[in-house]
This record gives structure tokens, C-alpha cells and sequence, in this order.
DNA sequence: AAATAATGATACCATACTGGTATCATTTGT
DNA sequence: ACAAATGATACCAGTATGGTATCATTATTT
């Protein structure tokens, strides 16, 4: 029932950090030294959110990363949709109709409702609501 | 991002059957013919069902299973906790406090209240109220 | 009493997912 | 040329999921 697992809890803390130094370019030899997150698994994620468009990459000497858009335009919905696909509560739940005979599985359309609810709540989440504090 | 998993909606499938053939007791034989599940994890599913209060089971020939409470009483809630344990979104998430200097982690309190808002919506589902069809 | 039909308890198992590690290639600044 | 950074990618161990299999126990029927 784990609605958000590891690497997007890293992604979080880590965009966080290089959001609070914007403009600067952050490497992960910094990321490293200041959120305890093990170096080649930060790498990995880091570059997942660089290749969905979160961060902006810069190689070679003095390289790393940095924010690629404001924050009040990075979604938490979209970090975890980066590493967790599109949004799903209910994946295959009551596909086939609960009770064939009647009531078309009301359960569905709860399901569904609490979803939609969740998915409204997680987006009102961005960076900079984060980083404002609120 | 998993809410039900498949011995959970398993369960949910064959507590509704029984229910509605209430108040005859059910054997795993008939239910297997009905709602298309493997029998032995049918079997386990039902004695956590039995073991947690929700169905009473009767051994020996001609035995089986009925529901032990009214419908009414039997919430969503009770038997997502009989397999998935406590409920709880954010098991380990943002345990430490995402941003050391500031704003004491705002993002638990959000994922906080998000997930006391599932759980109230999840409450509000019992297996009577599935019966009824709304 | 024996046979049979049901559940109880429990051990096992294959596969997928999670949370990583390791390695080599490529790019850039000095 | 060299060093310092990321890009791409393959691998890997542990755990969880979704089951299966087996034997013990209980109750009914004959």
C-alpha cells in the first residue's frame, strides 16, 4: 500500500536541494556529501529527471545539474509519475464486475472517485510550495 | 502505487458472494465454480477471512463459510488490514526531515492528510453498502 | 467404524519488483 | 592530454507477490 517508494523520495530531497541553489549548477559529488543518498542510485535518478525534464544536465568539468523549469511549475505528481508511471491507484482492481448480476461494481467507481481525490490533492504539491514551506 | 492488491480484491470478489447467500453456508467447491479463482489461494484467503473475524467456518462434510457479522459491519478497511496490515501511505517516506534547516517537513503533514482522507473515504465502504450497489 | 468431504495449518516455490552496484563511454574545462 | 563530470546500460541481491502442495483435523453419512 506504499505510495511512495524509494527513489522518489530521493528525487524529492534532491531536486529540493538544487531548487534552494538556484541558479547554480549542483553536482553530485555535492548532492552526495549533503542528503546521505548512495552516490550511483542518486545518479541514476538524477538522470531520470533530467531526461523528463525536471532538471537540465551539464557534463565535463564543473558539470551537474540544475532546475530546469520554476518551481511553482514542478509538480510532485510529476517526480513520482517520473519514477512510478502514470497514476494508478487501482490498476487491476475489479476489472471483471464484482457481482455479475447487478450493481455494475459500484466499487470501481469508488475506487475511481478516491483516486481522482488523491491525484487533486498530490498536484496542489509543487517545489515551491514545498520550499515555501506550505 | 498499489491500493488493492490481488488477495485483497480475491477476498472482497468472494466475501460478497457469501453475503449474498446468506445465511447458507458456502463451500470453497461452490465458489471456485462461481468467481474464478485458484482454489488453494482461495483457501488461504478464506481462513485469513476466518482467522480475522469476518467469516465463521465450518469443517467436516456439507461445511464451508458464512459471514459472521451483517454486512453492514464488514468495512473495506477491515479486510484491505487482514492482508495488507495497517493502513498507511507513507510507510517510510520523508521520515527525516526533508529540508534539515527549515519548514520542518511540510510534505509529511501533506501525505499525512492525504492519507487520512483515503482511509475515511475507504471507511465509508462496507460490504453492505456494496450489496446495495451504491 | 470406516469412508468421505470439508477446512486448518504450514511449508514451499517461481516470478517480478525494489533498491541498489558496476562499468564503460562521452563530454567539457584547464 | 588529463581530469572531472554526466550518459547509458548491464547486472545483482533481497523481498514481496501470487500462488501450489501436503498433511492434519473435524464432521457427516453409511
Amino acid at each position: 500500500m506504499k505510495l511512495i517508494p524509494r527513489n522518489t523520495d530521493y528525487a524529492v530531497r534532491a531536486i529540493c536541494y538544487i531548487a534552494k541553489k538556484r541558479p547554480a549548477v549542483v553536482s553530485v559529488a555535492e548532492l552526495v556529501k549533503k542528503i546521505k543518498i548512495p552516490r550511483p542510485f542518486l545518479r541514476k535518478i538524477l538522470q531520470t529527471l533530467n531526461s523528463e525534464g525536471m532538471l537540465i544536465s551539464y557534463k565535463g568539468k564543473g558539470g551537474g545539474f540544475r532546475l530546469a523549469r520554476k518551481p511553482e511549475a514542478v509538480y510532485l505528481t510529476d517526480i513520482m509519475e517520473a519514477f512510478q508511471g502514470p497514476f494508478k491507484l487501482n490498476e487491476c482492481f475489479f476489472k471483471r464486475k464484482i457481482c455479475p448480476d447487478r450493481n455494475k461494481c459500484c466499487l470501481k467507481k469508488k475506487i475511481d472517485s478516491i483516486e481522482r481525490m488523491v491525484y487533486r490533492e498530490l498536484r496542489s504539491i509543487t517545489l515551491g510550495s514545498v520550499l515555501r514551506g506550505h
